[in-house]
DNA sequence: TATGAATGAGCCTTCATTCAT
DNA sequence: AATGAATGAAGGCTCATTCAT
């Protein structure tokens, strides 16, 4: 389990949970265990931080501190704090890959895929705030670092085609309306969740109202499948 | 249906507009005609900075040059980095209520009156990525900003009171359904527009398509309109 | 009163009080009432900015705003924080010198002559803490400005002279010891009080003890008439 | 009589010497024999430049420069300027109780002993104007930081206990007259001393005589211990 | 004379990064 | 592999001083 993983291979150990698939950064050669604990802890605190202050807002000596290790360490292992950054990016991504891959909806009924799919961005966004935050925060950057990465399958999700097949699926049955097209349909899958998670609090400090409970989300979670399968009616 | 967006009219309201009044509130003393201009001179420098480069990786320096004035200026007018940055906030906020109260969907039919409110949201966003980009970052502080704000006018909406509206005489006429949270369709009718252009870097890097063309963001209109409207049938 | 008296005569208008005669400072050509006034608000709040925080830790706008002027005008009067600076030192100077004028001591008896002269040094730096803290500055500028100072009227004590009569008397009436250093008298009668009130706060520190009551100044002056004295003993 | 001065001899009990135990109390952590070397210099240069122009006109870029330290290691080693400010002035007490300590006089004829306790004090005081610079600018910080300092140690100082022994030896003996105040003649004997030092520049320049030869100081020296000893006779 | 606004140099402090052990 | 110490380049902020009115 503490073995380590070439990140270009990385999809496939797919029963891997992303702490533990270090996926061995830019230096991908054999560690020791005791290396590539320090590089987990590395790579745990910088997710943390990051996602709590961005990558400027980050200091390395409280990453190393955060980590427990020395800061000569983050620098063996990840050459920069921008390297880091990627890394970590590229890891929160493939995190949620993984998870999307365990969201079978191919024997499921139109309505309850579609609704699954929904709910399942919904979920994985409000327990990763985290990766709310590194996404926005590189959007700020122009994407400038994910442009460069080399990691393509952390970024490629299955979402998209799942979705395309239960809209077919549906349109077929004649339960879901025609002319739908997937790609919109999916940004505003992804809208409808991450927006709520992103904005909370700006969002609650204007409606006085918490939207962190788990009763909050819920009543979220029903509202946008309501709203995606009432759009989906023919 | 589609290009139902609101034109900036507000300039017709001088004592109003952001940009005719400067002290927002904070600093009430009469200035100098050049004091003011100086003072305007480094909320758009600092707007165009915080917006591209976030609070943290924001640099004063960069702020004074580009705005054309001594750094010691900015903290003569603003106090501090964090007090630019809450003014520049309040006043993105004001920039949009003042466009927002321009939005008139009264005398519409409750449909076109939706889309059109729909329609304004992604278009002010797709026109004013910094505002966005504010939101975003002012959301990883937790709002630590924006809840000290004392600037109330600038956080108030008319917006979800006319989609409140236009939720009630539609369903009163039967042309929507029953029982629509109006917070949750004010919210998801954000996000919808809102996500998109937030997150156009980092998904145009994934799809490898341009999102920010105006064919692109007219398809997008054209969607978003469709999953409200579609969703809201009875 | 209000009328300005060059720096070079200043010594010939014996009974004005050092806050009436400001001396005019560098610059002496003939001022309106009005700002002559600025330039001794400025001077007075001059005095006690400086006196409390030194010359570098004074600054310049809190002098200002403090003497109710603007900051300009500091500058058309003296030129300078520094030029400020001497000419603050200089009306201490001069000040401490009015006063000594009017200690009278031909008539007394030896010892009660000196008794009264040891008394007044006590008491008047214990009424002017100000003029020990401007004293101790300039000394740490090794007298930098005072030694370029042109003011010799306000340097020049008659105390010296007093104490170098009554030793004479007293030597001649057999009533002092022979053989005392007039000069090093004068030092040790200033040193006796100066050190105890410029002191006060870190001796009050170590002993515990409040040393600027009423109280222990008497103590205090009792005390040291008693040593010089009890030194004189023939 | 003349001449009675403690010799250094300090430095034959390294591990209470200052430069010895540099952390003082505050930094209790074990350190590398380079980081203890750059903590001395930046101490001594920092000593140095405060002394010479107080802590408002030292400048840390200078101390650091002196040090032959970067000026980072400042901050790492101390904080900020005025916690090294803190811990030169602690240093500087120490330095002198350290001495304080060796000056012996139980085994001395009562007189002896007085004037070797007053010559010490000038003395020490002219061989470390930069103790007296320390000390009159804290008094002008009101000893603000002295009041916070922990090291009680480097402000206890032997000196008053003996003085006291040293008086009760005389009265009991009947060579020196009763009724003395020991804490006053403790702050006079240091007046004596710390005054002629601390206010040689401006004295001089008032004078026009030189102050800190080895002359001048020898009879400065003679001079006190025959104010202190004459006042004392019965 | 007086004022508010502006300036540029400089100050204290912090940062990401590297060296030496 | 790991550590503590060191570095130089900013970074935010402030200062004494001057300009324009």
């Amino acid at each position: 389990m503490a073995g380590v993983t070439a990140r270009r291979v990385a999809s496939r150990a797919p029963a891997l949970s992303p702490s533990a698939a270090p996926s061995a950064g830019r230096a991908a050669k054999p560690v020791s265990a005791r290396a590539a604990a320090t590089r987990q802890r590395i790579l745990d605190a910088a997710l943390v931080e990051f996602a709590e202050k961005g990558l400027a807002g980050s200091r390395v000596d409280e990453i190393a501190a955060r980590a427990g290790a020395n800061k000569r360490m983050l620098y063996a292992h990840f050459g920069s704090k921008e390297e880091l950054w990627l890394t970590v990016l590229e890891r929160a991504y493939a995190a949620k890959r993984e998870e999307e891959r365990a969201v079978v909806v191919e024997g499921l009924a139109p309505a309850e895929a579609m609704a699954r799919l929904v709910a399942f961005n919904l979920r994985y966004t409000a327990r990763h705030p985290e990766f709310v935050a590194l996404l926005n925060q590189e959007n700020l950057h122009r994407a400038a670092y994910l442009r460069r990465s080399e990691d393509v399958p952390a970024l490629y999700s299955p979402i998209p085609e799942a979705l395309r097949g239960v809209l077919a699926r549906g349109e077929a049955a004649g339960v879901f309306r025609a002319g739908v097209d997937p790609m919109q349909l999916y940004i505003s899958m992804l809208a409808l969740g991450h927006f709520y998670v992103a904005n909370r609090h700006t969002l609650s400090t204007i409606f006085g109202a918490a939207l962190d409970t788990e009763a909050a989300i819920g009543e979220r979670e029903r509202h946008i499948i309501e709203v995606v399968l009432g759009y989906l009616r023919p």
